[in-house]
DNA sequence: GTCCCGATCCCCT
DNA sequence: GGGGATCGGGACC
C-alpha cells in the first residue's frame, strides 16, 4: 500500500460515552493497537454497528447477564462474546455506566504488523479483517480480553478520523433478525476493507 | 435439564 | 449462493 491509511493520535477517543450511534460514527477512522509479545499491531476501523439496551437486536435488550455485563459497565471498555461456537466478535463499550450499549467492530484496514495478522488467520490477502470475528482472529482477540480496559496494553482503542475525501454512510445492520430497519451500520464509503453484503 | 438458534466464516459449487 | 462447523446463552418445561 502506498497511499497513508491515516494517523494514529495515540490519544484516547474522549467520545466513548456518548450514545452508540454517534459513538459508531465517530470510531470510524479510529485504531485497534494491539502488542502481542514485541509485535505490534495496528488495524484502522472502518465499520461498526450501534447497539444498546432499547434495540431488540441487542444483548443487552433483555437485561444484565453474566454474559452481557461489560455493556452495562462503564464506558471504555472491550465487549467480547463468542458466537456459532467458533467465533470471537468484539465491541467497544459506550455510553453512561449503568446503560446496555456499545458498537460492534464489523471491520478495520490491516495498517502494520500485516505479515503476523495473516499467520494468526492463516491467510493472506485482504480478507484478514473485513468481519467482526476476523478481525478478532487477526488481532487475537478472544474471552480472555473480555472486559479489557481499552486504554491499557495489550489493546489501545486511538483517535483518528477520516481522510481528506473520505465520507462516511449509514445502512442497516448486517446477520440480525430483529430492528432490521434501524440505521446504525455506519462505515466508510468505497473503503475497501468494509465487510461485503 | 433440554432445546434451539445465533451481531459468522470458509469452502465448495 | 448454500451448507457445515461447533457451543454458550436464554427461553421454556
Amino acid at each position: 500500500m502506498s497511499d497513508s491509511p491515516g494517523k494514529a493520535e495515540g490519544a484516547f477517543p474522549e467520545f466513548l460515552a456518548e450514545p452508540a450511534d454517534l459513538v459508531a460514527e465517530k470510531l470510524l477512522g479510529c485504531f485497534f493497537e494491539r502488542t502481542i509479545g514485541q509485535q505490534r499491531l495496528l488495524a484502522r476501523i472502518v465499520e461498526t454497528e450501534a447497539y444498546d439496551q432499547d434495540d431488540a437486536a441487542s444483548h443487552s435488550h433483555r437485561g444484565r447477564t453474566a454474559r452481557n455485563e461489560v455493556m452495562f459497565g462503564p464506558s471504555g471498555r472491550l465487549y467480547v462474546y463468542f458466537t456459532y461456537g467458533m467465533h470471537y466478535c468484539s465491541n467497544v463499550v459506550t455510553g453512561e455506566d449503568g446503560h446496555g450499549s456499545g458498537v460492534l467492530i464489523r471491520a478495520a484496514e490491516p495498517v502494520e504488523g500485516i505479515s503476523k495478522m495473516e499467520k494468526l488467520r492463516g491467510l493472506e490477502g485482504r480478507n484478514l479483517a473485513n468481519g467482526p470475528a476476523k478481525l478478532c482472529q487477526a488481532l487475537g482477540i478472544d474471552l480472555q480480553l473480555g472486559g479489557h480496559d481499552l486504554r491499557k496494553d495489550p489493546l489501545r482503542l486511538l483517535e483518528g478520523g477520516l481522510l481528506p475525501g473520505e465520507n462516511t454512510t449509514r445502512t442497516t445492520r448486517i446477520g440480525i433478525s430483529k430492528a432490521r430497519h434501524l440505521l446504525r451500520r455506519h462505515y466508510i464509503t468505497g473503503n475497501p476493507y468494509v465487510s461485503r453484503r
